[in-house]
Formats: structure tokens, C-alpha cells, sequence
DNA sequence: GTCTATACCGTGATAGAC
DNA sequence: GTCTATCACGGTATAGAC
């Protein structure tokens, strides 16, 4: 790990990150990347394999960071002697806010990218991360079944699917109705706004009665 | 509207409809569907004028009816005394479970590349859709008012906004947590099974009292 | 090992002949 | 309306310079 940026690398990873973010994976072309890297077409390939992997190294430098938050987060949650449904889901919004904050780390726009990354079906990223971060799922699966253990192992699972859809679609700033009308229905892109009226929505939702 | 199908654009129509769902937009070539449509490659752009305007006849062709299915329940609703939360979901679930079991308009796969194409940050689509099509996000809000009265407007318009997220998102067929585990969490997808479990999480989250 | 120049093939789009 | 030819741009592969 060098010092001085003039790390070809190093280059290629910080420009991919902030046009990704800007543009989208299929907006932004090897040659936006390669121009304003001031490196050649070829480094991309050379380094990184293809535009995929890329993206996917771009996608796991900020991803290892963030799972290791939530992991720390959820690690301090078994000290608390009943813990809630709004204690375990603040676990993992707290880390997303605090990176969301952090311009250092991409910042909220990084974190849209994330969220949109997980929120489509995005190439083969599965590969690369269930192998290293597939402890995240089973991490939470367990924090889920401590505070809701009257609930069916199946319907937990499903409530649990449900409440990470919900939570980062929020932070993905994705708006399924905002094709049906010109002016947005939820105005707030600020995360602290988002959460204060997710949390109570998701805590309710997994406090349902089980169907039938 | 011939009855015939020597068509160009209806053939057009429903050889892209067929490769739009089974390999998603990016991944279809004007060239592939020209091919099996037994077009020329020109007819695309002379017919519809871009990739882009297809995809947007091809969606909108199923929108309309699944809107108006949609619209005529809500019409029904009045009829009831006092609706509850689940009643008024159910006018938006219903048309969406008849549309994914009718494959002749498109079935589960078309249910689920219609939300996708919402979920997802769908190009120009927004423009033609919400001159068309603004009065859908009209008539639920006012429906939620009616079933939600106690509620500020603007925390209702907020779980307005999560609640057709997470039931696009579950339609979709999204797995957020799927990258994470070789497993997936949820295994169904039946769209019976997956509104068994969906309905009573929403209904729950829109009934959660009001933040602070 | 690292970087460069360049060529290859598939993509969506378009002009112009018929 | 239809078709052919052609264009610019995309990701990728490779030969060869340092």
C-alpha cells in the first residue's frame, strides 16, 4: 500500500467510484474512465480483468467496511438485556448513515449506488461476496430470531427479506410511484429525514400477528 | 388494428415483449428481436424511433389495463362502509395476481419486469407515463386518506411510498440479501405464497403509530 | 511486471435507394 | 414502408515497448 497517489490502481478505483456514482454502471464507458484517470484504455483491463470486476472492486471497498460496522454494531447489541425490534434495525441503519455522511467514503451518493447495486440484479457480485461477506446474513438471522422468538423460523425469514427491501430501497432513493406523477411524493433526500419515518413503518411491520 | 398478424409492429410487439423478460433490457439486441421477428434491423427505429421508445410501447401495452384493473376496485371500495388498510391493498394486489396468471398478457414474468422497470431508474419513461397515468398516484392517495384518517398527510404520503415499494419490490422478485448467501432466504415464487406473507407486514407498518 | 497502441467485433442509429 | 450500407461508440484482446 503506497503513500503517494500515483498509484495506477489506486487512480482508476477513486475516478470508476465517483462516475459510477454520477452516471451509473452502463452510463459510464472504460474511455470516461481511463480519460480522466489519465491512464491507459488497457491499465482497466489489465488490473481489474473487465468493467465487471471493476465495478466490483470499486462495490467491495466500501461494502467490507460497512459490514464490519454493522457486525461490531450487532456484537454490542447482545449486551443489552432485551433488546428491541427498533434496537436491531438501528444496528444496521447506523452504519448506513454514518457512511452516508462520510464524504471521505463516497459519501450519500456512494450509498445510493450500494443500495441500488443490491436492489437490482447486478452480474455476478453474488461470487464474490457471499463467499466473504455471507456472515452478515446469518449474523442477523440469529440477532432477528433473539428479538422476535414467538415468531415461525419461515415467517421470520420472509419479514426479514421484506424489512432489508424496504430499509434499502429507502436508502437507495428509489421511488416506484415517481413515474405516475411530476412532482415527487416524498421530497426528503436527506437520510436522517428517511429514517425517522422508516423506522417506525419497518418496527410495526415486524411486530405484525402471523398470517392465518 | 388488423386482425391479422402479418403486423410488423405487433410482431415487433411481441417478440420484444418475449426477450425483454427473459433477458432483461441491456441484455436484448435490436438485432435479436429484428432476427425472430423476421423484421429488417431499420424497422425498430422507423417503427418506434429508438431501443428506448419499444421498451416504453412494449411496458406501457400492459400498464394501461393493469392501471384501469386497478382504478375500477378502487371505484368498488367506495362501496364498502368502512375499508380497512388491508381492502385497499388488496385493490392493488388483486389486478397484479390476475395480470401474473394470465400468460397472454405477459404472466408472472412480465409482473415481475413491470417492477423491475418501477424499482429500477427506468430511462425517459417517467414523461410519457405520468401524463397518462398521474391520475393512479392520485386516487390512491386519496383512498389512504379515507382508511388512514388519523394519520399527518405527510406521514401518510411517506408509508405510502414504502408500502408500494415493498410490494413492487416483492412482485419484482428482489432478493436484496441474495448476494449475501448461496441459499436463497426465501424460497416461493408463487405470487399466492409471496402475498400470504406480504399483506399482513404492510398492513401492519401503515397502521404503526406516528413517530415521536 | 507495467504500460501502450491498435485492432476486433457487436451495439444502436441513420441516410438514401427502391 | 422497406432494405442496404455505413457510422460512431461500446467492451475486449493482444502484440510489443519499456
Amino acid at each position: 500500500m503506497e503513500t503517494h497517489r500515483t498509484d495506477t490502481t489506486g487512480r482508476i478505483l477513486d475516478v470508476s467510484e465517483r462516475l459510477f456514482v454520477e452516471h451509473g454502471f452502463e452510463g459510464t464507458s472504460l474511455r470516461m474512465i481511463t480519460q480522466q484517470a489519465e491512464v491507459n484504455l488497457a491499465a482497466v483491463n489489465y488490473h481489474f480483468g473487465s468493467k465487471d470486476a471493476l465495478f466490483d472492486a470499486v462495490f467491495i471497498r466500501r461494502l467490507g467496511p460497512l459490514i464490519a460496522d454493522c457486525l461490531a454494531e450487532l456484537e454490542q447489541l447482545k449486551a443489552l438485556a432485551r433488546p428491541g425490534v427498533s434496537d436491531l434495525l438501528m444496528t444496521f441503519i447506523r452504519p448506513c448513515l454514518s457512511l452516508s455522511k462520510d464524504p471521505a467514503r463516497g459519501g450519500a451518493m456512494f450509498v445510493r449506488l450500494l443500495s441500488r447495486t443490491l436492489v437490482e440484479n447486478h452480474r455476478d457480485l453474488r461470487e464474490t461476496v457471499s463467499q466473504q461477506y455471507g456472515v452478515f446474513v446469518e449474523r442477523y438471522a440469529e440477532a432477528f430470531q433473539r428479538v422476535l422468538p414467538d415468531l415461525d423460523a419461515v415467517e421470520r425469514d420472509w419479514r426479514m427479506h421484506f424489512a432489508f427491501g424496504v430499509m434499502f430501497n429507502a436508502f437507495a432513493g428509489n421511488d416506484v410511484l415517481k413515474i405516475f406523477t411530476r412532482s415527487q411524493i416524498v421530497s426528503a433526500r436527506d437520510p436522517d429525514q428517511i429514517v425517522k419515518h422508516l423506522l417506525p413503518f419497518v418496527v410495526s411491520a415486524l411486530q405484525a400477528g402471523a398470517p392465518q
